[in-house]
DNA sequence: AACAAAATGGGGTAACGGACCCATTCGGGT
DNA sequence: ACCCGAATGGGTCCGTTACCCCATTTTGTT
């Protein structure tokens, strides 16, 4: 549901340039909160908000902000596609992510992938400032919450396709039989994959596939916030 | 991580008394959004906000608001204990839960524990307002989209204790002989569980299993806001 | 062209789990 | 005292999975 409402504030006349901000977000009630601990600080401007991954690469391109705080997970695109694309059309935009997901991997995927900050939507507003203060100073920011996390991520050996396509059928209850007969492929094969799917994650059943797939954000339905 | 800083106003000396309204929810973002989004109406009054359970309770007690906004799943104490314990204590008291979790059963678990009103943190400010304005005049308020969710809820048989155990430590990855030595009885009678749990929730695997304990919340180390 | 990783697939064994049948005991409610 | 649901447990058969061994082919990179 799109309720994002553009509020698009005069430009400074005089002085220095004011600091131009977008917040993406599907839920408007986390927009509203950050934008207000935003407003607190002199110099900084809230241009816009968007609600979904398409409306923010949009509103992105349209405002030119310096800052982005984008959701990682929005509707319609996924926020590391949104990200690889502001980044294309706005090289020197900044962005820090804000997250309600806790996963180590998926913390460590946005670190690689170069965003200039990192937040869990547990941060406070003196930590979300300060750090954003960091960011438009040129530093790279993660917070403390998300630094500890990231600490426990295990440095894994990347799935193949063919792993993920398999993870991704076990994960919808279907059997070796029936993912070997989908994937026209052998039992031996699919038995195979799934033995070194196990072996590269560190489980040993099919539920702890799932907590991995779960934390990943590969499972469909689970939305949150 | 409690950062909730109580914000004491005035009362109204003159007039009509105020409507005072607590907000808990363990995210100082989402409780700023939500503040926001109250202090437009006139006659509310946000006077307290709580970061985790065992505040709730105790704010609630001490604050004595008319409207509590609760979050569903706060630290140290469940939603549905902090919601039974500010009952207990303050009959008359309206409460709204505002969730992120969107399982059917999770939220039909709130109606029917009797909560005045029912949002999703997708919920709009529109939504809000007018969901507590009426929740506030007596009725009972479910937004839209819960509503939506609510349709798809199956009526489903309820798991005995055992049951919930026995799923309970499927989902952490243990086998039936496992299962079978740590609850001290036999392969067979963790199996006939098993077969009971899987036919109550219309399952056929481990992953329809772990579907249903991710969406009922029953996963611990799945945190989100 | 050479190389390495990925993907593919077979044989065999042991363990696990599903599903059906059978059964008794316990505890709570009437 | 009676009844019913929950919990308990056994036998049997069959399908599935894990894990070890073996192997060839394909694909992408250098």
């Amino acid at each position: 549901m799109l309720n994002a409402d553009i509020t698009t504030l005069s430009r400074v006349e005089h002085g220095l340039p004011e600091t131009r901000i977008l917040i993406c977000d599907d839920h408007e009630i986390v927009r509203q909160g950050v934008r207000e601990q935003l407003n607190e600080v002199e110099g900084w401007s809230v241009v816009g908000e968007a609600g979904d991954g398409v409306e923010a690469i949009g509103r992105a391109k349209q405002l030119k902000p310096d800052l982005i705080i984008l959701d990682a997970a929005m509707p319609y695109a996924r926020g590391i596609e949104v990200y690889a694309e502001v980044k294309r059309w706005l090289p020197d935009v900044k962005v820090a992510v804000l997250t309600g997901f806790t996963s180590p991997q998926l913390l460590a995927s946005w670190v690689d992938a170069g965003v200039e900050g990192l937040f869990l939507k547990s941060t406070n507003a003196a930590e979300l400032r300060q750090g954003l203060e960091a960011i438009l100073a040129g530093a790279r920011f993660i917070s403390v919450e998300a630094a500890k996390i990231l600490e426990n991520a295990t440095q894994r050996q990347p799935l193949t396709a063919r792993e993920r396509e398999v993870l991704s059928m076990i994960t919808k209850g279907n059997t070796n039989p029936e993912i070997a007969e989908r994937l026209h492929i052998s039992v031996k094969t699919v038995e195979k994959h799934r033995g070194s799917l196990m072996a590269k994650l560190d489980v040993r059943s099919v539920s702890g596939l799932m907590i991995y797939a779960m934390r990943e954000g590969l499972l469909d339905e689970f939305r949150q916030l």
